[in-house]
RNA sequence: GUGGGUAUAGCGUAGCUGGUUAACGCGUCAGUUUGUGGCACUGAAGACCAUCGGUUCGAAUCCGAUUACCCACCCCA
């Protein structure tokens, strides 16, 4: 029974969903190329070393949420992401010598071993885009520009969108002590948690969700305050680039990103709830300048954002937007008898080959139950093929929808007049 | 890793304080007289009541452990 037993955190997604998958990842990917960013195709696995180094040693993501295993002498794991790994490849197979920006996409699957909760798997899914080259904010407003059509597109009206800059390594280490500075004091008085954080990641205390830290949190210093006249002047010219293309944003100093990698830029897609707790991230991302550098390539500035599907698509059911749609086959063939199924199965065999989705019945169904059937796969057309068609080379081809009835004759032209009749039913659509 | 909840046919559920063949809806399958579906009606198949152990004359029902799932903390997509 235990085989029969799904990996904790795992899902199956069956036939019914994967129509809505489809059409979400075809929706992506023409998006994505609307804004000039072309597929890459990484590992599921890299170097473990790839992970520790890129997301960084310190983050839990690294600490305790991966896959790793040992084959031979090296250490691999599946990865948590997908950053680290596209721009591995990106310096590996030098496309940063090609004009930049580079501009790649990717919808790949990720595996972080936590436990499973809402919203949350171990393997998940996830659509994301890095635009590697561009230093300016016009880059970040593209980046951002594009995760906003696509929800918006969708027709996700309750996300907003929270943006923030988190400096580079010098303001930050500015900002991480004024922030010491404040929370001294009262340090006896923070949470458990938050008595780390203290000492680890000082940015961190603004997020405690206890009531008694958030109070004493009221009054902390905002890291936009500390910031250097480069990132001061780069997230002032970003808003203004947003105002410009009409995309309202939130500015919320209180997102951190868990990543290490992240450099000025950060923003995150949130649901709206009744209750704030309930909200959900289900697109972020950010600029990463120092990334490229710390995996041994030239400095380079690049930013990207991830979009997880599972979360999109449960945010979309919610908001009661279907991706689903009615799948069936163009015509159903009901043959009665054994020299009808022989025919029926050549007949459905030369459809195919003309792109015409046919099916016939392959569990010797009377004709009732076969109309049935056909009924039940959405059939758009049936036709039944018995000893009198097979002699007379006339048959009768029903249209499900309207009931319409018409006649015509098997044979050479069978498929051609069929074919004109099904695409003159799609018009009519 | 810590705390709370749940666990009955493919799915969704009922089963009250333990008592003979575990119920219902959806779905599946077959029929409703002869070659035409969707509706309706009739019937059938399908469950060792999560697993293991305990209490008892007797447990789906009580107790314990295990596992899985859900919710919260942590963190994130």
């Amino acid at each position: 029974m235990k085989l029969l037993q799904r990996p904790k955190g795992t899902r199956d997604i069956l036939p019914a969903e994967c129509r809505s998958w489809q059409n979400l990842e075809k929706f992506l990917r023409d998006t994505a190329n609307l804004y000039g960013f072309r597929e890459i195709r990484v590992p599921t696995f890299e170097k473990t070393e790839l992970f520790s180094r890129g997301v960084g040693e310190t983050t839990d993501v690294v600490q305790k949420e991966m896959y790793t295993v040992t084959a031979g002498n090296s250490s691999f794991t599946l990865r948590p992401e997908g950053t680290a790994g596209t721009i591995r490849a990106i310096l590996e197979n030098g496309m940063l010598n090609d004009a930049l920006p580079q501009r790649v996409y990717y919808i790949l699957s990720c595996f972080r071993h936590e436990n499973k909760q809402k919203d949350r798997y171990r393997e998940f899914h996830q659509f994301g885009v890095e635009m590697i080259g561009s230093p300016m904010p016009s880059a970040d407003a593209e980046i951002i520009a594009m995760a906003n059509q696509i929800l918006s597109q969708l027709g996700l009206i309750n996300v907003s969108l929270h943006i923030n800059s988190i400096g580079c390594p010098t303001c930050r280490k500015a900002y991480q002590e004024a922030l010491r500075a404040y929370f001294a004091p009262v340090r006896e008085c923070l949470c458990a948690t938050c008595q780390e954080r203290y000492e680890k990641n000082p940015l961190r205390l603004l997020d405690c969700k206890e009531s008694s830290c958030k109070k004493l949190g009221l009054d902390a210093p905002i890291i936009l305050d500390y910031l250097c006249d480069e990132c001061k002047t780069h997230f002032a010219t970003l808003k203004s680039h947003l105002d410009a293309l009409g995309i309202a944003y939130e500015i919320d100093p209180k997102i951190v990103r868990g990543l290490d990698y992240y450099t000025k830029t950060v923003f995150e897609f949130v649901t709206q709830e009744e209750n704030p707790d309930d909200s959900i991230t289900i697109c972020g991302g950010g600029r990463y300048d120092g990334l490229i550098a710390e995996l041994g390539g030239h400095p380079t500035p690049a930013l990207g954002f991830g979009l997880g599907l599972e979360r999109l698509l449960t945010s979309l059911s919610k908001a009661g937007i279907s991706m689903s749609d009615d799948f069936g086959c163009d015509l159903y063939l009901i043959p009665l008898g054994d020299d009808a199924t022989q025919k029926a199965l050549q007949l459905t065999a030369s459809l195919r080959r003309e792109g015409i989705s046919a099916q016939t019945d392959v569990m010797g169904r009377g004709l009732r139950a076969q109309m049935k059937h056909a009924n039940k796969v959405v059939a758009r057309f049936t036709l039944v093929l018995g000893d009198d068609e097979l002699k007379t080379g006339k048959a009768t081809l029903k249209n499900m929808k309207s009931g319409e009835e018409i006649p015509l004759t098997l044979g050479d032209g069978f498929i051609k007049t069929f074919s004109d009749i099904e695409i003159a039913d799609r018009l009519a659509l």
